[in-house]
DNA sequence: AATCAATTTCAAACCGCTTTGGACGCACCA
DNA sequence: TGGTGCGTCCAAAGCGGTTTGAAATTGATT
């Protein structure tokens, strides 16, 4: 079933078909809806590769997911943020296009995307240090949005990203004020932008109560399960351990806790420990009660907002780009205390 | 920069220059050369748009993500299947599109994909008892491979499939053999299909060695590390506590780890446990020496063969509905160990 | 009754590619 | 010499919508 079929069953032409269904006003409203309810009856749906060519509108977005080509990891924030922007394109007709691909690979999909006239623009995720990504769709002119920011960026461009650098040192603030002294970092890989921004959150807060950062107690890895718990056995191996943690993430998080808890320590009493937590739907950091402190952003309603962004910046292509800032919450759970009386070992 | 110009600039007709880019016989090797030459300088892609509208085919695949509407939980399963499946498109020069629904209303999506002509095929998520999903898809006539299996289903589908039912099995008969009788297991919602395959595998082991099982032993409940945690603390402070553990995933055999070492019990000598481990590159199982022993089978492997499943049925549409089982592997980690000599409590 | 503007409808061009059905030139053969 | 077949190339008709510019209809005004 196609309009012009449509319009012959009416015995209307295509125009005005079309007309009735996009809501022009040059049609009359009693013809409109004999064509709506014609439509509806024969469950016609405009065929999206015509429309897309017609009005050269792609009516879709790019995502493209970075994946380390060395290590393959897929960092599974990705899935809550994608879940959420696709909650907005859903409402706004549009379809989500994902790309996985190799890091060195990146340039090459972006031209291709847009020479093909695949999507209408671009989400930019996993931005890093002097990410060259933001030049190069400035330079073909595609509409993005930065999920996170770019560090070293000096030309404006539309972002959405969490107050990293807040939340780290409002964690570190928050361990300070427990009477911690040893706060050991495990942090996302240092050319990750967020990872950037978390650590210098962690430094000024340290800097403001005049501590000296201890190198061995930070660490930059892949945020996985297995690297948490790794770093930490090496921090709490150290002669003089920490008394506490922040984690980047809550897989690191539970890594993290494996290794405390193997050594008998609890969490909570003997170590304390914050984690970011994105909310991630399937790892919930418990439901009344949380079990790790944490600075709370949910990544989720970042992909909802950033795809908001990206529709309206692709509606009024003239606008300045857009920027959004959100703060993480500071959530109190069972996995911080007071320092504890120093061991005598 | 279009084939008409570009057949302009070469002093051709659009069709021979169309016909010299799409490798037919009816062009001379010396204009085709001078062709891909010129298109290469150009830089010229042919409009994805107009290709799909002339060509009929979308030259992308559907991607739906069924969320559970009442919790919203994103299997984050899916992020290395599509990693997967993305690598064969990519190859093959297929768009991945992806819509996430919620449950109560994938007809709908399915329908409308369909009708709008956005993509060619689906690959269908996270499959049910009884799935009414595939009846749909096979009345509107659509290509489909499932991840996984529709118990109850009669007429042949297209699936690939990790073989679940025996992986539980040797699973179950490893534990026996290492002399656990109060085996329990932690499985995923009793509708999803590999849930039954997995307990029915498990049921298997303990009939054949005249074994009853316990209802308070077998929990289904979404897979997240808190439900895993709260199903192992129920079954922990059991009168007559399980001496090993069988978990759907890497996600909830977490949360089981936390329960068993929060109790001062050891991983492999006070309590086994075996996991599925679908080789999450995000939530790796230890590297040399495995932490957990498991079941393995890459669900990334699973996404790239399903696309190319997928594709060979779009590509020859008569052939008969195609089904594969992978088997997964069983390796022994530290997480199992012979039944310990019984508590004295 | 003729004029005019507003309303409603339509024919046709267009988006950028594919593909059908020739056209043209040339060698080959009878 | 004229037909045949082959190798190259092209004009034009789609694909299924949108959109422009004009025509037909209507009602009000003069």
């Amino acid at each position: 079933m196609n309009l012009k079929e449509l319009a012959r069953k009416l015995g209307l032409s295509p125009t005005t078909v079309s007309r009735a269904l996009n809501g022009y006003p040059e049609v009359s409203e009693s013809t409109r809806a004999r064509v709506m309810a014609a439509a509806a009856r024969h469950n016609y749906r405009p065929n999206t590769r015509a429309i897309r060519l017609a009005t050269g509108r792609a009516m879709a977005i790019g995502h493209v997911i970075p994946i380390a080509s060395r290590h393959e990891i897929m960092n599974p924030v990705f899935a809550d943020f994608i879940a959420g922007a696709g909650e907005t394109y859903a409402r706004s007709g549009y379809d989500l296009i994902l790309s996985i691909v190799p890091d060195d690979d990146e340039d090459r999909i972006y031209r291709d995307l847009h020479a093909r006239g695949a999507v209408d623009g671009i989400i930019v995720h996993g931005p890093r240090l002097n990410d060259p990504r933001l030049r190069l769709l400035d330079d073909i002119g595609f509409p993005y949005v930065v999920h996170g920011r770019a560090t070293g960026t000096v030309t404006p461009y539309s972002w959405l990203d969490v107050n990293n650098r807040r939340a780290f040192r409002r964690a570190t603030e928050f361990l300070l004020d427990l009477g911690h002294r040893r706060i050991a970092l495990i942090n996302g890989l240092e050319f990750m932008d967020f990872a950037i921004r978390r650590r210098t959150g962690y430094l000024e807060a340290l800097a403001a109560r005049g501590i000296a950062p201890d190198p061995d107690l930070m660490s930059s890895e892949e945020m996985t399960e297995l690297r948490g718990y790794r770093a930490a056995c090496a921090m709490l191996g150290h002669d003089r351990p920490p008394t506490a943690f922040l984690a980047s993430s809550m897989i690191p998080g539970l890594g993290l806790r494996r290794a405390i808890e193997e050594r008998g320590l609890r969490l909570g009493t003997d170590i304390s420990v914050i984690i970011h937590d994105d909310a991630l739907s399937y790892l919930p950091n418990g439901d009344d009660v949380p079990i790790f402190t944490a600075t709370r952003s949910s990544v989720r309603e970042a992909g909802r907002q950033a795809a908001e962004m990206l529709l309206d910046i692709i509606a009024h292509p003239a606008c300045a780009p857009q920027q959004r800032l959100l703060e993480a919450e500071l959530i109190i759970g069972q996995s911080t205390g007071p320092v504890p009386a120093p061991r005598r070992s």
